[in-house]
DNA sequence: ACATTAAGTGATT
DNA sequence: AATCACTTAATGT
């Protein structure tokens, strides 16, 4: 769908105006394409050499990669405003995608060249600037799912470690201390401690000095 | 009573 | 989740 250069402006004014300068605004306009996806439309799929990268009017895209049973993992979405930063690094070594980008709604954006990311990446404070905040917002938004996964992971294994605890020395009072566990699962024991409060409120066991009861499910 | 050890808390990374 | 820096509670001597 091709559309006209003072459309691209308005578009990019309307979206982007507080985020690049108005330099920049008329050089994306200049180098970019419109472009809409309806749902399930792929913007960019795994292997494919990238030739554009999308900066999202509206819409929502999945950003989704194949782990190794060649199912997908959820990686985040694009919202309004957002590039797909992650495919920066492919652009600029030149490397084929790693990443598919889905529509999951109707999506309407801008779709610029990559040979472009360098040449305004000197030229243009204000790219340098949404770039690395891109990069931010993702890395950020990573660390927080894979400490949120470990967490989860760190309360089975504690709660396991003492169900078996139970079964071995065949008693439902374990004498034992925060420390000890956390020694036998290498973490701290403050975590521990935490934890093993979570478990009492759930109502999963018993704290007192030293002497853990494990209820009965 | 005083020191030692176990457990709890809040803030930070 | 981990670490730090304290605080509080229980125990041993």
């Amino acid at each position: 769908m091709k559309k006209n250069l003072t459309f691209l402006k308005e578009q990019l004014h309307l979206h982007f105006k507080d985020v690049f300068e108005k330099k920049l605004i008329n050089e994306i306009a200049k180098n970019g394409t419109y472009a809409t996806y309806e749902k399930n439309d792929i913007l960019i799929d795994i292997g494919l050499e990238m030739t554009h990268i999308p900066l999202i009017i509206n819409g929502l895209v999945k950003i989704s990669r194949e782990d190794t049973h060649e199912k997908e993992i959820l990686l985040y979405f694009l919202e309004e405003g957002d590039t797909c930063a992650i495919s920066f690094v492919n652009c600029i070594h030149l490397s084929k995608s790693m990443f598919r980008a889905t529509a999951e709604e109707p999506v309407e954006c801008i779709m610029f060249p990559v040979n472009k990311i360098e040449e305004w990446m000197i030229n243009y404070k204000t790219w340098r600037v949404f770039i690395i905040d891109s990069y931010h917002t993702r890395l950020e938004e990573m660390l927080s799912v894979i400490k949120d996964l470990a967490f989860f992971k760190l309360e089975n294994r504690i709660y396991k470690y003492l169900s078996n605890q139970v079964k071995i020395k065949h008693t439902d009072d374990l004498i034992i201390t925060h420390q000890e566990i956390a020694n036998d699962l290498n973490t701290s024991r403050v975590v521990i401690s935490r934890i093993l409060k979570n478990l009492e409120q759930e109502g999963k066991i018993k704290l007192n000095r030293r002497n853990i009861h494990v209820s009965k499910y």
